[in-house]
RNA sequence: GGAGAUGUGGCCGAGCGGUCGAAGGCGGUUGACUCGAAAUCAUCUAAGCGGUGUUGUAGCCGCUUCUAGGGUUCAAAUCCCUACAUCUCCGCCA
């Protein structure tokens, strides 16, 4: 959510951010609403003044036997009704311009490039060396089935498809490298590790931004109002909503390994094979809270926390911005991890790093109170961060693809080994 | 699931129909003392919205907010109802 009064002031430069992001908002709605909104909250408090006016003046009536009180209880009495009126109406626009404030995407920052959709994100970096094979590498899923570490049959049996079963060594890999990038961005990168719910109330989906608007992407609970979580970001960086944090205990670091679940709705025959779009996945996720000052520090630091995991693992990939056609709702700006993928010839997402400056902050309600006030005495809204560190799923492919051998084994990165019990190429039994 | 108690500002905690946006404390601010610090003393310290105003964010006026949503009343933190949460006891359960 953004500031009211800034977009009412800025209308134009709200209407450019629309247009770059292609995304169509009807902005005089909304400037409409305010002035009526305005116009009754005029009304309704004069009325409210002269009530309360009238209230106390029979309170003091007590030592002054002068004042009718009759009279005076059935004036304010007449006023009642009016202020009900007022009042309700007042509610029904306010409701309104929520809910349209609510639909309404982030700005962008100066740093996001112009762009209509995926092929106009520029490459920021490439690292690592891509490895030439002397045979046709093969998909992920070619390798796993032999080997009987990944059953597709089996995940499409349990629930349908886009649904997977991890078996051996298949499993002990996924859960191994939960445990090497929670402990890497732990104990390297300072984060606090959590574990929150997998389930979490409306309030809180609309808090990071997908709610109301992408309620189709989600999974929701039938009896109660619940929602199993897209990704670790929702718990995470609503963990501090609704409070007033000190200056001195920004930033905030949080990490979480969770299980994410995703309807794909609109996705429809993309990636249908394999492990790459599932319906539910395994993800760490990093996300921060700090002051607006430092927030695109933090960004770029979030950024090399991902990087990290792929440079330990020693997968080749490429850091993308995303453009203005390309970047999520909530986002300001937002920087994909791209890892290679040898089957594919490309490289694809795994991980994604966005500054989402105070709009997601603002449909939280999650402030700070500035440590100097000659400067910024009053609370402010806080940046929220969040990114992939990194997807599981992804990250198991990619390492399969890319360690992949002739014979149709696949080698255990040397950092994962210790986590693997010394393991160091998964075979055909 | 059953019974009872509780839910107040950044935090703790009083208030139980009007003069309460709310005592007191902690925390924080500024000043005094000090070479400096601690201690002590003094001072200020809720947020949102609307208006006015300065135009870079002061001040002033008003409205709203004491878990949330309803209700009673001229008037509600205070009384009533509902929901949610917390604590205690019982039941059930991993």
């Amino acid at each position: 959510m953004l500031d009211l009064k800034w977009i009412l002031a800025n209308q134009e430069t709200m209407a450019g951010y629309l247009k770059a992001r292609k995304h169509d908002f009807d902005l005089k709605t909304l400037v409409e609403l305010d002035e009526r909104r305005r116009k009754i909250i005029g009304e309704t408090e004069d009325l409210k003044a002269k009530r309360n006016e009238g209230s106390r003046k029979i309170g003091s009536a007590k030592n002054n036997p002068d004042i009718d009180v009759n009279a005076l209880k059935a004036e304010i009495k007449a006023m009642g009704d009016d202020i009900k009126n007022l009042d309700s109406e007042l509610a029904e626009i306010e409701q309104k311009l929520h809910d349209c404030l609510m639909t309404l995407p982030n700005k962008l920052s100066d740093t996001t490039p112009i762009g209509n959709d995926e092929n106009d994100n520029p490459v920021v970096r490439t690292w690592g060396e891509i490895r030439k094979f002397d045979f046709e590498p093969k998909a992920h899923w070619d390798i796993a089935e032999p080997l009987g570490i990944m059953d597709f049959e089996k995940g499409v049996m349990l629930a349908q498809s886009r649904f997977t079963v991890l078996k051996g060594l298949g499993a002990r890999m996924e859960r191994a490298l939960v445990n090497f990038m929670l402990d890497l961005h732990t104990q390297k990168h300072g984060y606090l590790e959590v574990e929150p719910p997998f389930m979490v109330r409306s309030a809180i989906l609309e808090g990071t931004g997908q709610l109301p608007k992408f309620a189709e992407d989600l999974y929701k609970l039938q009896n109660d109002d619940l929602w199993l979580i897209p990704t670790a970001e929702v718990p995470l960086t609503n963990l501090n909503r609704e409070s007033i944090l000190d200056e001195k205990d920004l930033p905030l670091y949080y990490t979480a390994y969770t299980p994410c679940f995703r309807r794909e709705a609109g996705s429809a025959g993309r990636d249908v094979r394999g492990l790459m779009r599932q319906h539910q996945f395994d993800k760490v996720e990093m996300v921060k809270i700090c002051t607006p000052e430092t927030s695109y520090d933090e960004l770029e630091k979030l950024t090399s926390n991902a990087e990290d995991v792929l440079k330990i693992l020693k997968l080749p990939y490429r850091v993308v911005n995303l453009c203005s056609g390309d970047i999520g709702f909530g986002s300001c700006k937002t920087y994909d991890l791209e890892v290679w993928l040898p089957s594919q010839n490309k490289y694809r997402e795994i991980s994604s790093c966005s500054n989402c400056e105070d709009f997601q902050a603002r449909r939280m309600n999650l402030r700070y109170r500035p440590s100097d006030p000659d400067k910024n005495g009053k609370i402010r809204f806080a940046h929220t961060l969040n990114g992939s560190g990194i997807a599981v799923g992804r990250t198991l492919i990619a390492i399969i693809e890319n360690y992949q051998e002739q014979d149709g084994s696949v080698t255990i990165p040397e950092a994962l080994v210790p986590y693997m019990d010394g393991l160091k190429k998964i075979e055909k039994i």
